[in-house]
DNA sequence: CTGAAAGCGCTTACAG
DNA sequence: CTGAAAGCGCTTACAG
């Protein structure tokens, strides 16, 4: 009778050794299964409450071999922008029963592979993961695993993961054109980190320099690493060039935010000396000072179907999913205005 | 050969009948156990290398009855005062081995309950919570399950769990006394929910008036959820009082942030015409306009003990532990002023 | 409607 | 240094 210690949990053998049934039927009552007498159910049920028995998670999975959890990888729990796609993903995945283990790789390539190894150790049933992988490697030979992953916000190409982000040509495309429309052509680029997002949207950003036959000097772009800091450190860089550019897109909202800092701190006022379009409308509600004109897409939405787009590869491994790209928008307010003649 | 799917991963057993060993054999090399030749452990390893073997979590914790997981609830993922407890956290409990497995309750206490329960499913060793239940009874049922745990930010008075917090009483005071000083009268203060930093930090504000001998008419209290659009709502109350409140202490940064809306919207200049105090010192690198000032207390020390305190906890289980509570300090800056004579 | 047997993938505890 | 046995807590698959 005491063998385990007093701290031990109760066991389904506990509640059949006091009802005088076997195992077997304790388990079918708990989980509601029909074959049980309602009388018997019920018996169970209240004995199973008084010892305060909490079915073993890992035990159940190891022997149904599903865990009925899908883990997610994002770069950095605080930022708005991932945990915005985080909140659509829950939802989606807990109305299908699944819990959500929620892991940060801290932008760290290295930590995001421990992270993996850990959920993969675990025997997560999908994983969604928005990579900081500067190369395919670790994925590619995630492949021959077969367990269901999706990724998010980024891609790699040639890789047959399906992914579901925004896109992010156009991001920088339609950034930049709308500051060449405002009349800007000195406009310069803080390029992110060496990941799809930065690429792509540095690509925009040329693509629509490249049409209006503007030669982009290298001392235009200059790289950052997503977050404000870097933001205003690439911005004191670009004060320095003379001629100044009058417009900057940044490669997202944070370095946004650290340009409009390093533009406040040289007294050189937004938008009124210098525009300045971030992407990824991350604001919320601090808005800084002047709100940021930004490239919106939906992250929530990202997140949701993320979250499907799991759930139909758990139901069919082999399955080939398209990627699911979104339209990113203008979102203009009044960071930007024309250049001064 | 051939009975299981392809897609399964491999066993201790598939790489011990590889290299006719035994599978403990295996097991011993896998964990670095110095008992294992040499040899023998290198074969171990090229074997698992090559058939890409992954410990099965699990079944490793069901039979040496350690997860080796530790749980922490919290109210938000995306609010950095959590966030930035967490990051505490996180370095402190992966030293000792540990993963963290982060939920969190979306302010609701009935998903508060459902996570809990979740992660009790899944025998962490531990957990650590900063509750939004209003009542302790949730906790109270858990005591007799003896799983180590400590309570961040907030706690139960009368129950026996330890607990990390700043002194929130201490956080009213000290930010009513300021604005006191300051020459303010009619101080009125945003009330949080009902939790211990709340009820505390009400408290606090209480004491501060009575010992100058001003009375609270109730209309200065106005109830709140932690939360920007709150603090803005309830604001637009207090700015209908006649006479009007001339300094307002908000029982969160968030609720201060949108006190500050409440007032531009209104017109009415923050600090000149109303000086306002927040409590937590969430703004990172987002200061509003003007910068908040408020009470500072360390929220990643408080993140470090919470899980050293657990370590402990967990190391010895019937330890009496004593709660950890920090001094706030008054963060001075440009959301406050002497009233208008 | 109920149960005995087998086993999920691993480690503990013991024997050699 | 190595291994056979037992078992962690549960469910699957089969038999009655």
């Amino acid at each position: 009778m005491a063998r385990r210690p007093a701290s031990a949990s109760a066991t389904i053998l506990d509640i059949a050794r006091e009802l005088g049934v076997s195992a077997m039927t304790v388990s079918r009552a708990l989980r509601g299964r029909p074959e049980v007498q309602p009388r018997t159910r019920e018996r169970v049920h209240q004995v199973a409450q008084r010892l305060g028995y909490r079915p073993h998670r890992w035990a159940r999975s190891l022997v149904s071999r599903r865990s009925w959890i899908i883990g997610i990888v994002i770069p950095d729990i605080s930022h708005g922008y991932f945990a915005e796609i985080t909140g659509g993903v829950e939802p989606v995945i807990e109305a299908a029963g699944y819990d959500l283990l929620l892991c940060h790789s801290r932008r760290d390539p290295e930590r995001e592979r421990q992270e993996m190894n850990m959920l993969l150790e675990s025997r997560v049933d999908g994983l969604i993961v928005a990579s900081e992988q500067p190369d395919p490697e670790f994925f590619r030979a995630l492949l021959a695993r077969r367990t269901p992953l999706v990724l998010v916000d980024r891609y790699f190409p040639g890789l047959r993961l399906p992914s579901v982000r925004v896109d992010d040509v156009a991001v920088g495309r339609l950034a930049t054109q709308y500051l060449l429309r405002l009349g800007h052509r000195r406009i310069a680029h803080l390029h992110g980190p060496a990941l799809s997002p930065s690429e792509l949207r540095l690509r925009g950003y040329r693509q629509a320099m490249r049409q209006r036959r503007i030669a982009v000097p290298t001392a235009w772009v200059i790289g950052g690493a997503f977050d404000i800091a870097s933001g205003a450190q690439a911005m004191k860089q670009l004060l320095r060039l003379r001629p100044r550019p009058t417009a900057v897109f940044a490669a997202n909202d944070p370095m946004a935010f650290g340009a409009i800092q390093a533009c406040r701190e040289a007294d050189i006022a937004v938008p009124r000396e210098i525009s300045i379009v971030g992407a990824g409308n991350i604001e919320g509600d601090h808005h800084p000072n002047p709100y940021l004109t930004t490239m919106d897409w939906p992250r929530m939405e990202l997140g949701q179907q993320a979250g499907q787009l799991l759930l139909k590869l758990i139901a069919q491994p082999e399955r080939a999913l398209a990627d699911i790209i979104y339209r990113p928008a203008l979102l203009e307010r009044q960071s930007t205005a024309p250049p001064l003649m």
